[in-house]
DNA sequence: TTGCGTCCCATGATTTCCCATGGCACGAAT
DNA sequence: ATTCGTGCCATGGGAAATCATGGGACGCAA
């Protein structure tokens, strides 16, 4: 069974670019990529320049999602569009043994992160913020999705409705 | 299991022509290349006057495409061609022990390059381009291409969209 | 000779690795 | 309950290894 991630924390980015990933992360980082012994490696996709996050995927995942865009016809757009998203704007990297990463200079510029760090989980993969654009950003989001609905609205309610409609 | 290239990045090309491979990328051609100690080679596919890019396959990645030209009926007319493509219009090369190649006068003219390289990864295989091409032809189609989703759609959504269709 | 290609060496800038510290949580002992 | 130990966790600093890149010497070919 399928681990999953869980949780949100903030971690402080040093100079060098190092961030701890939250040990809670790092056993599913670990499940996700058998025989790394400890230090796990994982998938960062950073994507185009209008993604404000990254997106962190298990080995595991990652594989997944490219037997998939292997799965499309060779030479299709999707399939070169997808590519080189998850391909190309993307990169692997390594949990050393004190737990953490190093985000590179150009990733952090890109999502503007300095001195700390958002992460949030989103199941199968965990995303790294900027706090303060996941707060405008995210936040106002999901609020506002969250006002087409009822007061005492409990999304969980949109499971079964999404199971009655398949069937 | 396979590993893929990943990620994108810009090399100096100096007037011999030598550029530096990314080093992540080093390490999946030496993977490619069994027994090649640190040295590997690989195969650089130039292609047609149309195209404006380099395509390079690790030894094994092209000895897969070789293979499955050589399932196609000897004589006919697309085997011809995909030999003439691929085995032709192509060359192998070697990674010197400072992680650079030479790239020939001649494929520098055909893809223009001068100065710099642009490398960005496609699975199991990397891409070089002039960066100048690549911004204008490939960014553009790119754009125009996300141009036709939300603002906040998320491309890899299109895998599971095809897969559905396909079940 | 005038290039182009190959090999060897040099160097600054990253990036990685190794070791160290302080904090917090939990359980055992007082 | 208060104190003390043990262990994981987040974070910092410096050493060491790797990386990208440049220059020179030598040989071959037009």
């Amino acid at each position: 069974m399928l681990r999953r991630f869980r949780g949100e924390s903030h971690q402080k980015v040093d100079t060098k670019g190092r961030v701890s990933i939250p040990a809670h992360y790092r056993r599913v980082l670990d499940a996700g990529d058998p025989g790394s012994d400890g230090m796990p490696e994982f998938v960062i996709v950073y994507g185009d320049h209008r993604r404000k996050y990254l997106e962190c995927y298990t080995m595991e995942a990652a594989a997944e999602v490219d037997a998939k865009i292997a799965d499309l016809p060779r030479g299709s757009i999707e399939r070169r569009m997808l590519e080189k998203l998850f391909n190309g704007q993307s990169l692997i990297t390594t949990v050393d043994n004190t737990g953490r990463i190093v985000l590179p200079a150009k990733l952090r510029e890109k999502i503007e992160i300095e001195g700390e760090a958002y992460f949030i989980a989103t199941g199968d993969t965990f995303q790294i913020w900027k706090p303060e654009t996941y707060d405008e950003i995210e936040t106002a989001k999901t609020e506002a999705w969250l006002d087409q609905f009822d007061e005492d609205f409990d999304p969980l309610m949109l499971l079964d409705r999404a199971e009655e409609a398949r069937s």
